[in-house]
DNA sequence: GATGAATGAGCGTTCATTCAT
DNA sequence: AATGAATGAACGCTCATTCAT
């Protein structure tokens, strides 16, 4: 177990408010309307007191959107349902993913709307850390893909491939509600991309 | 025929022109980096021309964007193979769809990954516009699916779902370039997609 | 002749209002206390005008010294009195400075006591350039007093250094009144000055 | 002897701590460059406890250029030796205080270059106690000359003002060298100051 | 109509100073 | 007495917008 002086855990208390204050900043206002100014008030914290913690408005918000990111990922990571039949454990990381992703709505909308801190050049040592979250988490969606084609419920697909596009399918369909093309609840799409997903859209006549 | 007076057409060249400008910045730096200066200047035009045709920045913007995408819209409806079978016609739109995407990556990608122009709250009229742009383009795709639902080459499927569905996986083979997270050309996505699409994932025993 | 169009002539305008404004700044303020919100208003120009002809603060402020010092030694060049005898040529140059500093002293106090400019790490182009400037200045004293070493009139000293010297002494002076060790009038010291670089302090008996 | 109490005596050596501190972040930043947490971190102290010896910075920084000079002047008269006849006593005036001067070259290029703590404004207290402490200094030095005036080895020059005029050109030959217009060692220069100062320029023809 | 010089609100950042512990 | 986290005024700089020419 890591021994923490006191100073130490409240800077890291600290450090999670502002990133918090700094995600509910960019739920309202997005990244864009995101100012030093806003995120300082929002944590009721003077302006100088974020730069104790964070040596620029960059770091904050990457930190603030990579950790935000990394704990759905993580808390995706942690209900996974090894236990169950890959399409039984497929069915309930989809439904999962809907449900953590309608409880990170306002963050997730100023993510993938506005979302500029992907775009870093090449090298950027930020935007890789981001791409290799993400990249981590496809490979773990590939993982349970991967089960159902060992099992051959699954026919020989490429899993990178096709847990990329499970993933697109899922964000789509919050995307699709926070530009307000439908209205319904998101959960009630798990259901319909599981679907799209597993049997396609071609009638299979004569089966 | 709408008649213009030659000041009227002089004054839609130029509105085209700044517009045009105006993406070539966007696609160059980014949303963020997109000043009236450099539109200025990429339109070889002073800076306070650009006001006699637009409002504001925010305006010049949203026309430059919405432009781009109804110009690509308007091109996949233009070579809509409606005199092929359904699922050919279908293939068709994959494939073009690809095309058009890969002749306008600069302006996508900064899209795609930076774009605030649609979160606009709602009743903002320069959000319904680019909603209601976009409804019809899903409409439109609906349309090739349910041509295909009614010739029961389809299960009986939510056209209007999977229109959406298709076209996020369209736009995710893209992004996933963008991000940098593979390398190959984008246009050999297109027959997975369709694949994937069309078929699902699941094995079909016994066929 | 250079031809100018309005502009140029209007920008160039600008430029030496705004460096007269900054060394009048600079005069009453000091380095330190020089912002560009300070220059600005002396100038009765918004903030944002000085960014149109100066890239930052320090490029405004190293032209207005640069201009400041060149101007002052231009001056003392075109009133060298190159058709006297050696001695009285050094006599009119020692008062014509004198003149010269005493119509500068705001700026100057600024400059002696507190100047940093000179300071720039070798290589910098702006330190080069004012280093330059004060070295082609020496090279123009250290002419005259060799003018008088080659007449027989001084003995064989080394110019260079005895130029610097003299230099030093008169800017000495000036520094005496701007440190408020003495209230005389600045001027009586130049036969001060010119008594001790000539003859030195020892006694010559028997002469 | 006076007495103190311990307290006294370790406020003292705080004191002096953080002012030799503050002296040596003078020489390597400048002051421009000296900051209260960069002294804070060189006299191993939490930037808090300054204020309880110095109650701004500006106080502190003064000391520290007071203490700075005045030891420097202490070493000068320590070592004056009024045993030597008055040119002797000169000529080991004028080589110590090249050694001085050479010994304490990071603090004072800041000092000569930079500093404004000179410039305060009449009635100004810390600007006042500078400048006794110089002028002090400058007649500790008449004092040298002016013995040299009653033996007559001098011819009847004003002390004071060829008191201020040597120590001028000491103080310009280093900062010659600080300005990088020559890089011989400083010491170099001690004869020929000496030789200037005593002897002049003018040839003394047929003496 | 077209220009581009001028504007000034607003931003990110620094740092001397305070004060609860 | 000593600390150092917190503060907020002040700075340099950008850029959308205006308006006299």
């Amino acid at each position: 177990m890591a021994v923490m002086t006191k100073e130490a855990v409240l800077k890291e208390y600290r450090i999670r408010e502002l990133m918090e204050a700094a995600r509910r900043v960019i739920g309202r206002h997005g990244f864009e309307g995101t100012t030093i100014d806003r995120v300082a008030e929002e944590a009721h914290v003077a302006k100088g007191t974020i730069y104790l913690y964070f040596s620029n408005k960059e770091d904050l918000l990457h930190a603030a959107v990579f950790e935000g990111l990394r704990s759905m990922i993580d808390e995706t990571r942690r209900s996974d349902r090894t236990d169950l039949p890959p399409l039984e454990r497929l069915r309930a990381f989809v439904k999962g993913q809907f449900e953590i992703q309608s409880s990170n709505q306002d963050f997730l909308k100023a993510f993938f709307l506005e979302s500029k801190f992907v775009t870093f050049e090449p090298g950027d040592e930020r935007g890789e850390a981001l791409r290799s979250l993400y990249t981590e988490h496809l490979d773990f969606v590939a993982t349970i893909l991967d089960s159902a084609v060992r099992a051959h419920l699954f026919r020989s697909i490429d899993p990178q491939f096709c847990a990329y596009m499970l993933t697109e399918m899922m964000t789509g369909c919050l995307r699709r509600r926070l530009l307000g093309l439908v209205e319904t609840p998101i959960r009630e799409d798990a259901e319909l991309v599981l679907d799209l997903f597993l049997r396609g859209t071609v009638a299979t006549h004569g089966a």
